[in-house]
DNA sequence: TATAAAATACCCAATTCAGGGTATTATTTT
DNA sequence: AAAATAATACCCTGAATTGGGTATTTTATA
């Protein structure tokens, strides 16, 4: 015999978290400890001692704290309690860094069935990690697509100026701006393309955007 | 005594509809009529007459027919039925064009509470529209908008251009790739320039974005 | 402390872009 | 038929970008 899995679901969405309520009501195994709208709220509540859940359902993308933050912040403090991620939309370096940087067991889209919700769970619960279809096949692709770029790594300048050249401005206007030489700018340039091999700020566009280059997963 | 509203749902996520069904169980004054996951079935059943709702509260993003398209099906073929957009994120652009263009009744956001959605439910139902906060907000900046850039109307091959340039091709390879010289890309290009006022490639990103401005809303 | 990495700055040449014209031909619209 | 628009193409100039170097100073890191 099973033990009851303990839960709590953190979604900015109030349909959601009746939605879930719903579908999770059927499941006599599950046991949501509460709900709530915001992660801080729910970092208190987990501080204090006051809920100590086996699984979280989060979102990711909510107001004040978004779901990729969330989870390195929990997983930090409380590595052992587990998380699933509920996602409206399969962004590949999203699920990458979650998965393989932060280490959420599971990663699931809000189209899921009740019983694909609950095998997820009950999953996740037994240690391993969880995947919905189109989240695995996101992150394959994504797999592939950082192999065939292998690791650019830029410094915290060059992230600085590739995020003024992708806003329009000319490297007369990034020296200014950042109060040093044109030759500068035009050197950290070069190296950008070299690291990206972009060789125009349009394509530096499509790369930033294809491999998330400027998000700081620290 | 006022009547009962009929609706239908539609929506691709079920957690969303049961929520939903969960929401609008405790408003008497409302009739769910049947819930659908693609629109499609739903014109099924309109055309064939199995069900005629007073309103449909229906999603945006949706893979076989989105909630623009699938609204303008159903207000060129059934005017009298009201239709709420519930969505995730609020685009300006989509919003305008849903209201001004195509005539819905109503848009809102997943996050609303039971009594947002009931209050929206019979405004609409009274005949009047309804937006959310953050839509209303989101219109209005977008009205600001588009009058500070009147007007703009890009020709077929021009729009075909801006693809190409926005894509990250260069004016020698644009002309390569459309069979053309490259000094017709660049008048081209001038063209694009003074129309749109962005007078290089990244702001003209911007504000194609902005604008959704290769966007065929025919 | 030695080494590596990051940030700074310049020289130079070729190419591309941005913007100013003008002009022809075909298609649409009035 | 006349006028407007769309698509084509070229001339020119100056500014900006791209890409090849080299080199110094500061800051991390081994």
């Amino acid at each position: 015999m099973e033990n009851k899995i303990d839960i709590v679901i953190i979604d900015d969405h109030n349909i959601i978290i009746e939605g879930l309520e719903m579908l999770l009501s059927f499941e006599k195994n599950v046991n949501i400890l509460k709900t709530y709208n915001d992660a801080y709220d729910f970092f208190e509540d987990l501080r204090s001692n006051k809920v100590l859940p086996q699984i979280i359902l989060m979102d990711l993308m909510m107001p004040t704290v978004n779901g990729l933050d969330a989870s390195k912040i929990i997983k930090k403090e409380f590595p052992c309690i587990k998380i699933i991620i509920l996602s409206m939309n399969c962004e590949a370096k999203v699920i990458y860094d979650l998965i393989e940087k932060v280490g959420v067991e599971g990663y699931l889209s809000k189209k899921i069935s009740r019983t694909e919700l609950f095998k997820a769970l009950s999953e996740v619960h037994k240690g391993f990690v969880h995947l919905s279809v189109e989240a695995s096949q996101e992150l394959d692709g994504f797999r592939e697509k950082i192999i065939s770029y292998p690791e650019i790594k830029l410094s915290c300048r060059e992230k600085e100026i590739v995020t003024l050249m992708i806003s329009g401005f000319s490297n007369k206007e990034i020296a200014c701006k950042l109060f040093i030489s044109e030759s500068t700018v035009e050197t950290h340039r070069k190296n950008i393309y070299r690291k990206t091999e972009a060789h125009s700020v349009t394509k530096l566009i499509q790369i930033v955007n294809d491999l998330n280059l400027l998000e700081t997963l620290a």
